[in-house]
DNA sequence: GTGTCTGCAAACGATTTGCAAATTA
DNA sequence: TAATTTGCAAATCGTTTGCAGACAC
């Protein structure tokens, strides 16, 4: 795995002291943290850091593929810096979100040792047929 | 399938004007509305109706499994009365969502005739290993 | 009449935007 | 100094809440 300054010079983004410790910190904290949680935990170091300019820096990690975003549909968005396929399974007792390295079609059988499974939510996204006839 | 006003008093719903239309038109219309469109939608029909009934009106409803909501991260909640499992897909061109019926395995090889997938996101929610041990 | 339902208005909260100061090349 | 980045403050907007009047049993 590169460095964050490596990552975000491969990228062409310039790597302010913001952006590679937005960068550092999501992988480090494997817990797909929120704006408000990455804010509040880096904020005593960089004692400047504003909101606006995590939000900034989070979608340009985004568009360059360096970070992916989960909506669990909690009202808020959280950020996971591993952008393997994989899945994400949340805990509706402690709120914990786990990250789960199989096909969808294993969740049922070969789950974690001890996790109960209640719902799964599928969401797709591409180009329908109509759309992909008119657009090529 | 029994009827709108069926359905709400099997579940111990009064069967108000507005719980009635509000079911019916989910069951009508397959285009997964959002709260802004069953208002602008029915509002013509039932002149006093607010947005705030559209909201509870939804709530009871899902709480009582009559309907279900999908978050495809629009910044808003779309609502589908067909509660049977099945995943959705949304177009990124026309922004049209289309249910498929089958399992998520599937997706790559069984997708409707020139459906294009781009990306696939699975949620999964349950307890994790550590809250079922805590809580049986 | 008593409890439920509705709907207006205000509040809420995550995210976005406008813009000027600070920073960098 | 010209372009980029940052961050404060205000705005946005889907959703929630408070509460009073309307309605149902």
């Amino acid at each position: 795995m590169p460095s964050a300054i490596e990552s975000l010079l491969t990228s062409n983004i310039r790597p302010s002291i913001q952006r590679m410790r937005i960068l550092d910190y999501l992988r480090q904290k494997k817990n797909h943290p929120t704006v408000e949680t990455i804010f509040n935990d880096l904020a005593p170091e960089i004692p400047t850091l504003s909101k606006t300019t995590v939000y900034n820096t989070l979608q340009l990690l985004k568009e360059n593929g360096l970070v992916i975003s989960l909506d669990l549909g909690e009202g808020y968005i959280r950020y996971d810096a591993d952008t393997s396929p994989h899945l994400h399974f949340e805990c509706e007792k402690c709120g914990g979100v786990f990250d789960i390295f199989m096909a969808p079609e294993d969740l049922r059988k070969k789950l974690p040792a001890g996790f109960v499974l209640k719902e799964t939510r599928v969401y797709a996204f591409g180009v329908c047929a109509k759309c992909a006839k008119v657009n090529g």
